[in-house]
DNA sequence: CGATAGTTTGAAACCACTCAATAATGGTGG
DNA sequence: CCACCATTATTGAGTGGTTTCAAACTATCG
């Protein structure tokens, strides 16, 4: 069945996980230093307010890490993947909500360990350069970009895996329309609005399912997600 | 005369460092590992497409980090004042520009030594969270915030220096209504007109230098910036 | 004191939002 | 397996906040 699947896009990559289902909330890893969780998806992490003792590296799956000012309105401000972390904070408690977008295995470690481990700093300090140029990626999509742009762009990044230009290959969404719409700044309205233009003029291919998606014309994708070219694959 | 000023706000403190005038680019440190510089206001630190060799940490002053898109839309993605740093990168290019918003000093090293020194790999993570959380920070603004919010949320931010409630205290901005325009990824006539309008309502007043503004109105201040209180003093 | 860059203000246009209704999907239980 | 319900997605019409284009105004500097 698999409604939703492989996410890799966001620069790691993925693998299917059958989630072992547990109560409303993450299992908290009490005192131990490090420890390892498989979550189903849509499952919290962390919420804001929260102590924030812990740190979080994505294994597998996908996490959002959103903030839901007080009249409601969402953002999510990152969407972390396989190799990416979060649970960062300058207080002691965390700002962002955190939870699970698809099944995913996650591993925790006290911060603590930060200061004592060498090896999980540097592995932790090469990620955090990584997503801090991602988040600047999706600052440039949200001060400047326009609703049609930003959907390109973000078709674009969740398709990054398929070989360049080849058009055709089923991109499978780990977000709903409305996670879509609070991560680029847009309503859901504006999402489907767009993503259906985007289809009539030939450029992407919405399957029957909602969350998956066919790019039919790479090139005019790109030009429209106006992005320069900068990442190439390792 | 001091046009600009001191920025602090956006974490650190600062003080007026007299320029030392040079070429039109910031001298780059050769293959020195470790180098220091004072650049006056509005100095190119580096350029996208640049060779991302070097690791800046900014001592005192501020700098902006910004994107140009093909039909020249900009995007300030980040500020960065004292104790940030700048100059991250995925590829072997900076992706991003990056200049002196008022006289700076800036350290810089060769990213090898990251590797090398456990102390600087140290700071540099520390500064690297904090950084995090602001873009997500900004995120919000960018995502979900009116102009009015994102123009509050700014002055905020440019004022948190002052004591707590300390409405009176006269703020300089360290950026041009281009600037802050293009940071909030909003125009300068909006910038402008959100601003004349807080002073209207007796929010602010704005000096006659136009890059002073007085908050009158701590409360209504924080109220109209639909921040949630967080981040309290050290 | 004139020139230039930066700022402010105004009027009209447009993109995205809001509100509202309909359609499709996915899961549940008979 | 199918009917039913709740959720999610799509489409439409009208509004509004921001942008765009244009013109004045103000500082700053030589």
């Amino acid at each position: 069945m698999l409604e939703h699947a492989a996410v890799s896009s966001f620069g790691g990559y993925d693998g299917h996980i059958a989630s072992i289902a547990s109560g409303a909330r993450a299992p908290m890893a009490g005192d131990t230093n490090v420890s390892q969780m498989r979550l189903p998806k849509h499952r919290t992490v962390f919420l804001a307010g929260d102590d924030a003792d812990r740190l979080f590296e994505v294994l597998s799956g996908a996490v959002m890490v959103y903030r839901i000012l007080d009249d409601g309105r969402r953002q999510v401000v990152e969407v972390v993947t396989a190799g990416g972390v979060c649970g960062l904070s300058v207080g002691g408690v965390y700002e962002s909500c955190c939870e699970t977008l698809v099944p995913s295995v996650l591993r925790s470690c006290k911060k603590s360990e930060l200061v004592r481990s060498d090896a999980l700093r540097m592995r932790v300090m090469e990620k955090l350069q990584a997503q801090v140029c991602a988040m600047h990626e999706h600052a440039v999509s949200l001060g400047r970009k326009t609703a049609e742009e930003r959907v390109c762009t973000i078709i674009l990044r969740l398709g990054m895996r398929n070989p360049e230009g080849t058009s055709g290959e089923d991109i499978i969404l780990p977000l709903s329309r409305t996670e879509i719409a609070d991560y680029l700044g847009l309503t859901l309205e504006t999402v489907c609005r767009t993503l259906t233009d985007l289809q009539r003029r030939g450029f992407i291919e919405i399957g029957s399912k909602r969350s998956s998606i066919r790019i039919l014309n790479m090139r005019k994708l790109r030009r429209a997600a106006c992005v320069e070219e900068c990442a190439q694959a390792a």
